[in-house]
DNA sequence: TATGTTTATTGATATTTGTCAAGTGTAATT
DNA sequence: AATTACACTTGACAAATATCAATAAACATA
């Protein structure tokens, strides 16, 4: 598989010197349920590659809380744009279940690029699918109806109607909890 | 700057030598008003980097010319997850204008990368350049109603509205061409 | 288990936005 | 200038979704 499109950078991990340089400054953290990651006001700091649990990156619009994402196993938690910019986070992340999870700062994760530019490669192909996963979720968000969101998105992760309550599901498809409820009894 | 988060990959380009090494694979290209850089069901194995003129990326859904993205001076127009993971693209991308662009293939950019291990940086600044604009964009049409969405787009992207025709910002904006009107209207 | 709290469902109604149709304006072409 | 095609606007009505209120179900905790 050639380098540009190699999709999970995962499978760089395999290298193991680059294994190694990245798991050095990797810290294995806990969280409880309800804790939060990431607070709105604050500079995202931090990378989470979850290890078990669920996080929902969210904010408040109007004194309505709307969930803008969802993290789990194996997925990478910030609020990426406060965490490259540097500027002060809108979104809260928090933890919907116990988390487990590796952190990363970006501090250490900039030393360690700026010492082994071989490493470059790596950061490319994760902020490239990162980048993949938003282009297939604002194709959803833009190209269809709320019942066609609601049944792709149970298509695509399951899972999460079985862990995630149902009003923060209806805000991430930005529909009301009455119209997911509608939408799910009319099958 | 820091390497992370230096946010405008063109800084780079002023590294001459990383500037040498993607000027060697541009080509300079021409389009005339009308003319498809890119065609539903191709991959598109090319990025263009505009000089002058406007494109945008299409597709048709149910015969409904539904606009996604604009590109103009400066940007980079392509079907990214075409272009990245080798697959036919959802979407067509039209010269709204006469067009000049650089053109880049994917395979010398692969080439590049390969033999120029240390123009990575280049290619995650870019990416994250993207992803960074994917972000504003999705922020965009899931926080805000029909109004908002539209004075966002006016204060952000005001050249828009004076070389695109308003249907295509109609669909842009995931409204009618009926319901834009009447926004502008009312004002 | 009992109690209180949160979450989900359902109905009635309101608002937003879309659809269809007609008409006007504008630009290109003959 | 007349003709055509396309873009834009406006109005009447329809459909989708939101809001508000009431209730039921599920969950958490004493």
């Amino acid at each position: 598989m050639s380098s540009l499109y190699e999709q999970n950078p995962s499978l760089l991990l395999e290298n193991s010197e680059i294994a190694e340089g990245f798991k050095k400054i990797m810290v294995y953290k806990k969280f409880t349920k309800g804790h939060l990651l990431c607070e709105t006001g604050n500079i995202c700091d931090h990378l989470y590659i979850i290890i078990s649990g669920i996080t929902r990156m969210f904010y408040y619009k109007e004194n309505k809380d709307i969930t803008v994402h969802f993290c789990t196993e194996q997925e990478t938690a910030s609020v990426f744009e406060s965490y490259v910019k540097r500027e002060k986070s809108k979104f809260n992340i928090e933890a919907l279940e116990d988390v487990e999870a590796m952190e990363i700062s970006f501090f250490d994760i900039e030393n360690v690029l700026i010492k082994n530019p071989k490493f470059e490669r790596f950061g490319r192909l994760f902020v490239q699918q990162l980048h993949l996963n938003l282009i297939e979720r604002i194709n959803d968000l833009h190209f269809h109806n709320a019942k066609e969101r609601y049944e792709k998105l149970l298509e695509r992760k399951p899972y999460l109607f079985q862990r995630v309550p149902l009003k923060h599901l209806a805000s991430y498809l930005n529909i009301t909890p009455e119209t997911l409820s509608r939408i799910r009894g009319s099958k």
